[in-house]
Formats: structure tokens, sequence, C-alpha cells
DNA sequence: CGCAGAATTGATACATCTCAAGCTGGGTGG
DNA sequence: CCACCCAGCTTGAGATGTATCAATTCTGCG
């Protein structure tokens, strides 16, 4: 069951971190009173699943803080995660009851909720978040169309690298713009979590993890701490074209 | 340059083929009308390339008759598709005047193109086209979400199955439906364009083809006619969930 | 302090790629 | 009408990258 810990932070949308990127960005005035009455917060600890596929959906959200993930899994065990679910990032699909992919806080988590039945209706009449939420869905597309190239036709190594170098790069932005400078943050996944979003086994991401490590293209302090060295050789090492224009 | 050879079929909107499935679907009356104003057709060869990656792009287009793909290509040359285009799909995406994926027509392909700007007006003025493009973007995305399950997880003759799978469900679709029956149909595709979909080698593409063939779950007939002579078999062979609920 | 989960490292197996040699069938020109 | 040609495909043999199985070694924490 989520831990309901709803009053960390403010409930006033004014103040919300993620107003200007989320699926209520372009609400102002009426619209924005409107979501703020159907809205409520949900918050889930570290680890804890958010819902299996399968499972009857009634409401849709947007991620305030923390991390998930979509994932899909085999009947013989196999997964495959389909989604990195970041700050702003959308969950659910109007139009559809039920959820298509697990969904599992890989951090601590707070997910800003609208009922679903409001939210279809506040689609239909205003146009404001329809038209949000088809950008939003065309970024998370051409996501995960790069997220194929990389699935099909990279290499271990370049997979790794791929993943430190948006992860290291979501970090900036959200920080000083500062190019060329060393880089720091802390991975959200384990190595098995990496290992099931890049397609790999968690041995083989560790054995690359180490490889990059003695290629000095990054370092390790503790497991889940990286600074990246040089980012120009994690560049090239994730095979991406020159000037990097990923998203994510 | 495209062939114009837009006599072929109806201007008509009443009598479009895609009228019901493509982005126009929800339209009516004066939103037709409309539509009908700042739409003209393309025609392209098999094997031509409909853009390439990086191009401007003034339009906005549905997939009317024939098959498209998208895909996108590393600096050394790797190959990866990341999207099919059929009948009522499809291509462009508001908001943004370069393309990030080379399309390619793989058979003979008609597209209804309408010009961007009075397209990306019509999105803010009328609200079934950006409706139904938001509805179909979901869906492609949930597409691509289970190929990257495939390129991620699956093997090579798990991928083959899934593949023949998909295109014979497809096709079972447009044709009556009869589950069990025997299905028939012809490739869209080479053995290189199906190793590029499925991030496989061309090579490995014959052989799983060979092998399924020798399992007495497919025969050929050429190199392009395909026979499911045993659709729980293939089913099996894909390794997907027993109920089949696939997209695409 | 010692335990448990997470990560690393090693040895080996195996699926797929790579390189290379034929095959096949539909189109073309002599 | 036939022979040739060539792109697309098949098949083979060997190389290679990643998975698998199996120990250790870390690291944070009660």
């Amino acid at each position: 069951m989520p831990t309901l810990d709803t009053l960390s932070f403010s409930h006033d949308c004014g103040d919300c971190p993620i107003r200007h990127r989320a699926v209520c960005a372009r609400c102002e005035g009426d619209e924005l009173d409107r979501l703020e009455q159907i809205k409520y917060y949900r918050s889930y600890q570290a680890g804890q699943t958010v819902i299996w596929s399968g499972d009857r959906m009634d409401f849709v959200a947007s991620v305030v803080t923390g991390v998930a993930t979509l994932s899909q899994t085999m009947e013989d065990g196999r997964r495959q995660m389909v989604g990195l679910l970041l700050p702003s990032d959308f969950v659910g699909r109007p139009g559809r009851d039920t959820v298509a992919y697990d969904v599992t806080a890989t951090t601590d988590l707070v997910m800003c909720c609208f009922r679903k039945k409001p939210f279809e209706e506040m689609m239909l009449t205003t146009p404001h978040v329809g038209q949000r939420l088809l950008e939003m869905t065309l970024d998370e597309l051409d996501s995960a169309r790069e997220w194929m190239l990389l699935l099909g036709r990279k290499t271990a190594r370049e997979k790794i690298a791929s993943l430190l170098s948006i992860i290291a790069r979501r970090d900036a932005s959200l920080a000083v713009k500062q190019p060329s400078k060393r880089l720091v943050f802390d991975l959200p996944l384990t190595r098995e979590e990496m290992a099931d979003y890049l397609g790999l086994t968690l041995e083989t991401v560790s054995r690359q993890m180490s490889a990059l490590r003695k290629d000095k293209v990054i370092s390790l302090d503790g497991k889940r701490h990286v600074t990246i060295e040089d980012f120009d050789a994690l560049q090239e090492a994730a095979g991406d074209d020159s000037d990097g224009g990923m998203l994510v």
C-alpha cells in the first residue's frame, strides 16, 4: 500500500517543482483550478510496485519527485524496461483502464494523481491538457525509438556509455550548464535494473562498468556514485552522432 | 523525385480507404472540408527514400496505400528500423520542422499530405485532429515499447516468429476473421529489412526462416510468399503471452 | 561483528556475427 | 528463345561477444 505523505511539500500548483514541464504546463487560471480540484498526491517507497501490468488503474499521474520504471516481463521471467519515468513524466493512458506495464518506484517517489474520469472530461473540454500531453507523448516516442537503436544495434560498452551519458546530461541540464566540466551523479538504478534497461545481464553491466573505469572514462565511489572523468571519451564510447542531440 | 500519380484513386475523402482510421477519422463536415483544402497526394516507388533524417519537412502525411519504414543509421552504417508505417499511419511531427528518421518506401506508396502550417493551425482551432493524433501516438508508443522487449530480450527465433505473427495478424484483421485457418501473405520486407527491424543480421534471419520451415511452422513459396502452417506453434515460438493481445 | 544483498570477477558455453562461397529466379539483351 | 547476369538469398565454417554458472568480495547496517 502506498505510504501517504502528502504534506511533505506544497499542495499549491503555483509552487510545484514540475509546474512548467508536466502535463499541466500550459494550463492557467480556470484550467489549473479544475486540475487542482481533481488532484491528490501519492507516495511510494523505493522498491515498491506502483501498479502491475494488467491491473485496473483509475487515475493518471505525473511524477513529482523520484524515479520510476516501466517494464515488461515474459512468462519465463525475462524482463525489459521500456521506460524511465523522471519528474514531470506522465503515467497512464486516457481512454484505457488497464495498465500495459509494471510500474515500479526505484527511489522514493511522489506522484500527483488525477482521477481518470474527470481528467478525461477535461481533455475533451479544455484544449491545453491534450495539447501538452500530445507533445509529451511525441517526445516519449522519440525516446523509445532512440532506445530501439540502442537495444538492436549497440554493443554492451556502447549501451553502458549511452546510459551514463543520458543520465549525466539530464543532471547537467537541471544543474548549471557547464559542458566540459567533470560531471558527478548518483545512479538511480541497481546493476540489475541497468541490465533490464539495456537488454544485458547484470554481470555484463558490471564488467563494462569496470572496463570504463579501467579506461579512465569514469570513476566510481561506492557502487552508485559516478564521476565522468572524460565526457568526450564517454560520448565516443556511446557511438552517438557527434553533436549528441539526444532526447530523454 | 516523387512520381506524382494522384489520379489513380479518388480525391474525395468520403471514398478514402483510410478515412476511418487515419488522423482525420474523427473529423466531419467543416473540419473535413478544411482538411480537404490543404491536402494533396504524393506517390513514391518501392525503394525510394521519402525523406532523409535531418531534412526539412514542410508537410505531415498519412500513408494511404503501401508500406514505409522509419530507420536510424549510425555513423559506421549500423541500421535499426524504428517503425513500420502501414496504411493510415501518420508521418511527421507537428511543432518540429526537421525529421528525426529516414523514411523509405518499401513498396509503392501513396501518401496524403497536409501542408504543415495550416495543419498546425487546425490542431489549435479544432479539437478532433489533435485528439485523434494523440490516440494514434499513444498506440505507436505502445508498439515501440512492445518492440523494445523484442529487441532487448528475445532470441533470433522468437524475433522472427514475432514479426511473422504480427504481419499475419494484421493481414487477418483486414481480411475475414478466421482464427485457426491457414494464413498466407507476402512479406513486405526483404531479408535485410527484416534484419534491420529485428536487430539481427540478414544471415541470421535467413537461417531462422529456414529453421521455421524445417519445423513445419511455416512454408515458403519463393522468398516473399509465406504460409503459416501452424499458427499456434508460431505463437509459441514468438514467446508472447498466451492470449496474444499485441498491437501494431 | 557479522550478516545479507549487491556487486565483482573468473571460467566456460553458446548464440549470433562475420566472412566466404554458392544458389535461385526473374529480367535483359543477343 | 536461350544464356547470362545480378540482386537477393541460402548455407557453411569459424570467430567473437555476451550469457551462464560459480565463487569471492564488497558495503551498509542491525
